[in-house]
This record gives structure tokens, C-alpha cells and sequence, in this order.
DNA sequence: ACCCACCCCTGGGCGC
DNA sequence: TGCGCCCAGGGGTGGG
């Protein structure tokens, strides 16, 4: 389940792994791993051979390649998506979907996803922010995000405050995990309305966000079993440290009181029913 | 303009 | 032991 840290510990082992290289050869294996490319797997393919790799960048929980072209590689790693950086003579994953390796023939990079939520396509724009990560908001811990203009977005809304963290164009890198992890640690209940909330229970908010992600991303990511790993194929660590999200009927660690799972968009949320009481007027 | 239900996908875990 | 169901969930899409 990889959210903003995560994808960020890619990212850092993509630009060691892959900036400054050039693209020799392009396979993609499975189809729908480039759905998001529209002019097809042929095309995908065309745009990058040749290509010098020039950094690696994240918006959210989307990367992108700039290539020398001016286009990017952009890449989303869904739910089990992996971009790896391996030694090319490794027996292929049995995941593999697509598959890039270099002139210098060094290390190659592989796009591996068992679920295939995720994917990868060239676009246009590379060089500043591609054109189909133009509607995704700044991350929290972006120096640009700006939180009175997050502030005054969330409370014009008629949601529920955990809805408006995970819509990717308010704020983005935020998914379930961090979102129950947030708001366990600011106090709120995840259902309360974003009309209601106040500006000191933002800037709350926004500062858990934000302790929620850095503590994570120290860790180098959360993880739960094999499928999140960095470009190297390193695990995270910072499961042992989550306070709410599949903590279900464990003690909260500020009260003792039992944490509670409940279903919310065909998901699941984790809440401390005591510090995170339901509001009476609930928005789930 | 905004909100939300739905759908895409596969393997692990669990109940029977 | 084996089968089948449920769950994990990000984000695009289309309808309201």
C-alpha cells in the first residue's frame, strides 16, 4: 500500500539507480501496465529508446522519469506496484510487467505489480510537472503547500474530513493508512464534517500529516509483508510504529480503550472510539 | 462544481 | 486438506 513515504523511498532509489542513464532496450510484458499510455505498448516503447533518464521526481504518489526528450516516464505503483533497479541477469519476478535496461548495461529497471492498480506511460511535460499529474495537489511536506489555501478548500467542502485527506486534489500522498494514522493523532474522528471544522482543527491535522509522514519516511516506509519494497528491495519498518490503522481491538496507546474497525468506501477505517468520538452530525 | 458509487485486479487468509 | 469467499485499496470515470 504504498502512500507518499513509500513512494518517496522509490524515488530516492531511482534517482541513484536510473538518473543519467540512457534507455537501450524496452519490453513491456503485460498490457494493462500501460493503459494509462494511450497511443499503446508500441508507442510507449518508441518514446523511450534512446532516451536519457535525467532525475526522479514524485507528486503524491506518482513518479515520473524527465527524459531528455522533454517527456517523462510517469509511474504509479497502485497497490502492489514495484520499481525495482536489479542486476540483469536476476530470473525475471513472476510479476514482471515491464521491463527497461540501459546502454551501460548495468542494473535495469522493472516494473513488477501482482494487482496491476498501477502503471506506467510517457507523457508530455517532463521537464516541470507532466500533464496528467496536473490536477494532483502539493504533498503536505512539499515546501510550496500552502495551508491556508488547503484550510479554506477543506472547510468550503461538504464531506467528511477522512474523505477530503484522501482526494489526491486537495492534498496529496495520503491514503488509508496515513489518514487513520493522522487522524488518531490529532483527535479526529475521520466522519466529522469538513464544513465544521475549525481553523486551529486543521492546522492540528496538518501537523499530524505531517509528523505521520516524516516519522514514516525515516523508517524508510510501512510494510506488512514482501510486497512494498524500495528500488532496491529493501522492506520499511515503520508497521511496528502505526497507532490506529489494523490496530482493531488493541489498546489505543494514549487510553487503552479497544480500537474500533469500521467499513468506510469499501475500505476499512481504524479509530480510538474515546480520543476520536463520532461526531452527531457524521459525514462518512 | 462538487460529490460519490463503481470498477479495475490477484493472492493470502480464513471459515466451513 | 481443499475449496471458495472476502479483503486489501488508489484513482479514473461517469452519473447525479
Amino acid at each position: 500500500m504504498p502512500e507518499l513515504p513509500e513512494v518517496e523511498v522509490v524515488r530516492r532509489g531511482l534517482e541513484r539507480g536510473v538518473a543519467g542513464r540512457t534507455i537501450a532496450t524496452a519490453q513491456v510484458l503485460h498490457p494493462r501496465a500501460v493503459r494509462r499510455h494511450p497511443a499503446g505498448p508500441q508507442d510507449f516503447t518508441d518514446l523511450l529508446l534512446g532516451r536519457t533518464v535525467t532525475a526522479a521526481r514524485r507528486r503524491g504518489k506518482y513518479l515520473w522519469l524527465p527524459l531528455d526528450s522533454g517527456d517523462a516516464i510517469v509511474g504509479h505503483l497502485g497497490m502492489s506496484g514495484q520499481l525495482l533497479v536489479v542486476p540483469v541477469e536476476k530470473p525475471a519476478e513472476p510479476h514482471l510487467r515491464v521491463r527497461l535496461a540501459f546502454t551501460d548495461g548495468g542494473r535495469e529497471l522493472r516494473f513488477v505489480d501482482q494487482r496491476t492498480f498501477g502503471g506506467l506511460a510517457v507523457a508530455a511535460g517532463g521537464a516541470v510537472l507532466p500533464h496528467p499529474l496536473a490536477h494532483i495537489a502539493l504533498d503536505p511536506i512539499d515546501p510550496d503547500f500552502d495551508d491556508a489555501t488547503f484550510t479554506a478548500r477543506l472547510r468550503a467542502r461538504k464531506t467528511g474530513i477522512k474523505r477530503a485527506l484522501l482526494d489526491q486534489t486537495l492534498v496529496s500522498g495520503v491514503g488509508n493508512i496515513y489518514a487513520d494514522e493522522a487522524l488518531w493523532r490529532a483527535r479526529l474522528h475521520g466522519a466529522r464534517p469538513t464544513e465544521t471544522v475549525t481553523r486551529p482543527e486543521a492546522a492540528r491535522l496538518l501537523a499530524a500529516v505531517r509528523a505521520v509522514l516524516r516519522a514514516s519516511l525515516e523508517a524508510g516506509g510501512t510494510s506488512f509483508d514482501a510486497l512494498y519494497v524500495s528500488a532496491e528491495g529493501v522492506s520499511g519498518l515503520f508497521a511496528r510504529e502505526l497507532d490506529a490503522y489494523g490496530r482493531e481491538g488493541e489498546p489505543c496507546h494514549r487510553c487503552a480503550t479497544p480500537i474500533r474497525r469500521t467499513a468506510f468506501m469499501n475500505r476499512s477505517s481504524s479509530w480510538c472510539p474515546r480520543c476520536q468520538p463520532r461526531p452527531r452530525r457524521a459525514r462518512d
